[in-house]
RNA sequence: UCCCCUGUAGCUCAGCGGUAGAGCAGCUCGCUGUUAACGAGUUGGCCGUAGGUUCGAAUCCUACCGGGGGAG
């Protein structure tokens, strides 16, 4: 009997949504999800030790980037240390991003103040020819190259220009050697505002690009026994496109899938309604790069289960809190002179003793006089603050009575 | 007592004949598979004071006031 490294287990559906409560066990502990996923992209979660993880923020899942990785401190280094695990000093379950997002991020979007998601009316760029062909122009515009063509992307480092090359086989060789217990099929992410012509094309692509990453999974039995491999559905804003990738992606052999791609606020729901209809439903389903609570709140109802965001530790460096308000959470600026004498603590309704016991005037201090504890602090209010909205969620689905 | 240097935005300074700029601070906003302890925008000044030269002075001249240094 085959044993697979990840398995998915459904304890209760929610009637009348796509909402399901779980536990995705992996070979480094289980993962009761819905569940925030916190982004550790270079074997960091930016200021945060692996202890104040456990102890204050109560992650699960951390999720690293290969591509990243890979130019530093390079995955040999990774894999010499014994994996992720080892190297980070993380005792919780990991999974890895692929890189294919860096197309995306350093590619076409670059310098653009594109982002997944579009504001407000999407601009579609009925011009827009992908980054399919090599253009001396594109890569002089965007002073980095990356170019996609069928078999993979060539692009250069955005730390120090070196050009390299990622195909769906280097991309799991890499993540093979990082270890993560979860590692991500390599796919293309496009711009919102790409036409349909191009998110068709894109999207085959990626499913060619999934399947291989299957072969290449399975050839290495070591791995095989030790790390899940999820496909990711793209498709863009177009539901008939996102419906054939998750149907496409369904029929593969994968232990989960990330829902990945561009978005625009009026349309992520719609898109992951037809998404999450079409996927099994005894597998997890991760939302890539979202999001902010009320996303959260969305994907969880649509029949999503995991989810990993910048927002909280960028959000927490850059200033921001969220807190707990009559109306729901809210985002605040501590940098504001309003919290310079409001000595009330960040939340005082989170369980999280940073969280009860700093105050905004204090943290408020510490930014402004641009002390480092100003991001550790806030980046574990802010984690603790999302992992156990995302926990409530799922609490939520538990406690209904049914079935 | 004399000589030299210096006084421009809250701070540090640039501008040295055509009616003021930068960085930082301040304030506001933005961050959704992290090129991000970041980025964008923006409020602040009768240019020490009083005269003079000039079509025109922060810029040249004089005096005074404040700061720094040197000589005695």
């Amino acid at each position: 009997m085959e044993v697979r490294p990840i398995t998915f287990e459904v304890i209760k559906r929610q009637p009348g949504s796509l909402a399901r409560a779980g536990v995705i066990h992996t070979p480094h502990g289980d993962i009761e999800t819905p569940a925030f996923v916190a982004v550790g992209t270079r074997g960091t979660v930016k200021s945060l030790k692996p202890e104040d993880l456990e102890r204050h923020v109560g992650l699960q899942l951390i999720i690293s980037n290969t591509y990243h990785l890979f130019l530093q401190p390079g995955h040999e280094v990774v894999q010499a240390a014994g994996g992720i695990h080892r190297f980070a000093n993380w005792r919780f379950p990991t999974m890895t991003d692929s890189g294919g997002f860096q197309v995306f991020s350093l590619g076409a979007a670059f310098g653009k103040g594109v982002t997944k998601f579009a504001k407000g009316d999407v601009e579609v760029q009925s011009s827009y020819q992908g980054l399919n062909v090599y253009s001396q122009a594109l890569a002089s515009e965007h002073g980095k190259l990356c170019i996609v063509d069928e078999d993979g992307v060539t692009f250069t480092s955005h730390i120090d220009g070196s050009m390299h090359r990622f195909t769906a086989e280097r991309s799991i060789e890499i993540q093979h050697a990082i270890g993560a217990d979860i590692i991500v099929a390599f796919d293309e992410c496009t711009s919102p505002t790409a036409d349909y012509a191009y998110q068709r094309e894109a999207m085959e692509r990626t499913h060619r690009w999934a399947k291989r990453s299957i072969l290449a999974h399975k050839q290495n039995y070591d791995a095989q026994r030790r790390q899940g491999l999820y496909g990711v559905v793209q498709g863009g804003r177009y539901p008939d496109l996102r419906t054939e990738s998750a149907r496409t992606l369904a029929a593969m052999d994968f232990d989960g899938f990330g829902i990945g791609g561009s978005f625009s606020k009026a349309d992520l729901g719609a898109a992951l309604q037809v998404v999450n209809e079409n996927l099994p439903e005894d597998k997890p389903r991760h939302l890539l790069g979202i999001g902010e609570p009320e996303d959260i709140s969305e994907g969880v109802r649509l029949g999503c289960d995991t989810f990993d965001c910048v927002a909280p530790t960028r959000l927490a460096r850059t200033g921001t809190i969220y807190v707990q308000t009559n109306d729901g959470p809210k985002k605040i600026s501590l940098k504001g002179e309003r919290y310079k004498y409001d000595l009330s603590p960040l939340d005082e309704t989170q369980v999280c003793e940073i969280s009860k016991t700093t105050t905004k005037a204090y943290l408020s201090h510490l930014f402004r006089s641009h002390e480092m504890l100003a991001a550790h602090l806030a980046s574990i209010h802010n984690l603790h603050f999302i992992v156990s909205y995302t926990k409530r969620l799922r609490e939520s689905i538990l406690s209904r009575d049914s079935q």
